[in-house]
DNA sequence: GGCCTGATCTGCAACGATGTATTCCAGCAA
DNA sequence: TTGCTGGAATACATCGTTGCAGATCAGGCC
């Protein structure tokens, strides 16, 4: 079987609690025995039973992550970003992906799952705040701001409305007036799409121009679910010079189905994204979208958790922090 | 604190044993028994500590993933067929990043990542065969076909050589005969890098097509690589009428540059990747690419894997697969 | 010398489950 | 009645660590 401590002990000629003082970096130990632990570990090639450790200490250092799914290019960033942050901080990730399904949402919430875990990185897509709240146990929690936001939860928001509002106040410049958007529908408020599309109605209103549902058109967050919304739309003869997807692949998804159907880009139709996935740059034309903090999300809500897990910071406020974001002009929409 | 087994037994009236047969479906217990403690379980809403049977049975039922960087598209559509794959046999899927770097990967092989999880799938990047199993300990590892190949290691391969031979002889029987290829070295004979140039090289041969070296390009497998790869070709002044990028980013970077530059795809010059990701399918043009068996190789991996890990199949026999691939013709090289 | 202090090290219990061996008991054959 | 069989439940040890309390010992001080 694998070294244990008690292996160590007997070579060293010192107790197990020793040995697991050196390696806990236990202040008082006279130099002499902890290189002789040290040596006795090297040779034996001994490696910590994490498990054990987790089990009597109650920490796994491991973080969990919920997403939907890791084939969304958005998410796949983020997740290496978190991982490398985490990494960072002496923690490892364990990612599970809901696919967007809310009985696996919750079920990661509060199951197994989250014992397996010191605390979770969560990115809600069916579940709403009340649901998140019920279902949620003590440990910590932060949610990464796509869709929910309330008072009461650790989150860190991306800037939807106001970044939006960029986007949208950046086609309005150049010209155009007849902006469709991909990816929500006419009446929705809350989520990343009820935001962005507020902000997009924000922009409107700001330079004046009238908002026509007409060119709003639900469809899946997916390549295809934006070429699919913006055949729709061709098809349905209401005339337009800009799309919006409201995250790059539904607006890449769109521009690949405009250059199909032969229009021009930008000279036609301008077309604008959400995310800045590495994608866009290279995408041709390049797609001018915006860049919601990935990395300083990333970052920020490694640190917020592992502060919580850890006790650091006060535990009684609620942190919520806006990353910020910033427009990349590029082909589609120069 | 959380409830436990001891709280349930109480509850329900039986020994902590029985609880942990009836958690185990053990065979011989009476109904009555069964549901008076299944009872107890759903009203004190006990959930099995993972950590604590992990370690009394020495099992963690979490398979390591070891990948370059999630950011690849190619891997982060693996890993979310290898987690679904993983999750319906109920693993769970550990990533971790190596980021290419040797030393990552070595101790991702024997460190104590090794100790979290019961089995290792492993993408070899910078390792080889025998430093991978001088450094793997006796848990198993099943290698996915990337770079290494070699008689000893349980591995699902890709026909990296067949599937590159048919991407270059499409591009060959479309009459294109100055191919580039971007993303290996003319010297390279092992790794995909290596396999895929000796596939492109053996169609060349078979079409009485001359190699020519200046053809070939190296650069690193991502969309920066392949743009660079492209430029640094173009103002070398070699004339060439196809491209073959490696891998689909390298093939899009490459198809990105050259549209800049004002070239014509696939008029003046066709361009085929390698993958198959999403992304391919959408891009403008479409890229033709080959799809290298993805879902199969998540597949068979993982229950390769999982049948050495619960000792099912013949132990000292060697498995190693090959996924069948395909091509898929698109507009960039039609 | 006796006592105190603080550095250094040790022993034991415990984390929460499972494996093994054992007990208990009803049913049935002898 | 006795003995046997096998189903059903249990007791106890155990996985490899860490927390806690305590033991040991040298040095300093009265």
């Amino acid at each position: 079987m694998a070294v244990t401590m008690n292996d160590v002990a007997r070579a060293a000629g010192v107790s197990l609690k020793t040995v697991s003082n050196v390696i806990n970096n236990y202040e008082f130990i006279r130099p002499a025995t902890k290189q002789r632990v040290l040596a006795a570990i090297e040779e034996l090639g001994y490696e910590t039973n994490l498990t054990a450790r987790s089990l009597r200490s109650g920490k796994t250092s491991m973080l969990g992550l919920v997403l939907s799914d890791l084939s969304v290019p958005y998410y796949a960033e983020l997740a290496s970003d978190i991982m490398k942050a985490a990494w960072a901080r002496g923690y490892r990730v364990l990612v599970e992906q809901s696919g967007n399904a809310a009985a696996h949402e919750k079920s990661a919430l509060q199951g197994q799952f989250r014992s397996l875990t010191d605390g979770l990185l969560f990115i809600p897509l069916s579940l709403d705040a009340e649901q998140i709240i019920q279902a949620a146990g003590k440990k910590p929690l932060v949610l990464l701001g796509e869709f929910v936001q309330d008072p009461r939860l650790d989150m860190v928001l991306i800037q939807n409305h106001e970044a939006a509002a960029a986007v949208t106040a950046h086609l309005l410049a150049e010209g155009r007036r007849r902006i469709a958007v991909l990816g929500a529908h006419d009446g929705d408020t809350t989520g990343s799409n009820g935001l962005r599309l507020n902000g997009y109605k924000a922009a409107l209103a700001a330079a004046g121009v009238e908002y026509d549902p007409a060119l709003v058109i639900d469809c899946e967050w997916r390549r295809d679910g934006g070429a699919d919304a913006i055949a729709r739309l061709l098809d349905s003869g209401v005339g337009f010079d800009a799309v919006f997807g409201l995250n790059d692949v539904v607006a890449l998804g769109a521009l690949h189905e405009l250059l199909v159907r032969g229009k021009r880009v930008p000279d036609d139709i301008a077309v604008a994204g959400f995310d800045d996935i590495d994608e866009a740059r290279f995408a041709s034309p390049s797609l001018t979208t915006v860049e919601p903090g990935r990395a300083e999300i990333a970052e920020r809500a490694v640190e917020l958790l592992i502060n919580r897990i850890e006790g650091n910071g006060s535990p009684d406020k609620v942190e919520q922090t806006e990353a910020a974001f910033s427009l990349r002009v590029r082909q589609s929409a120069p």
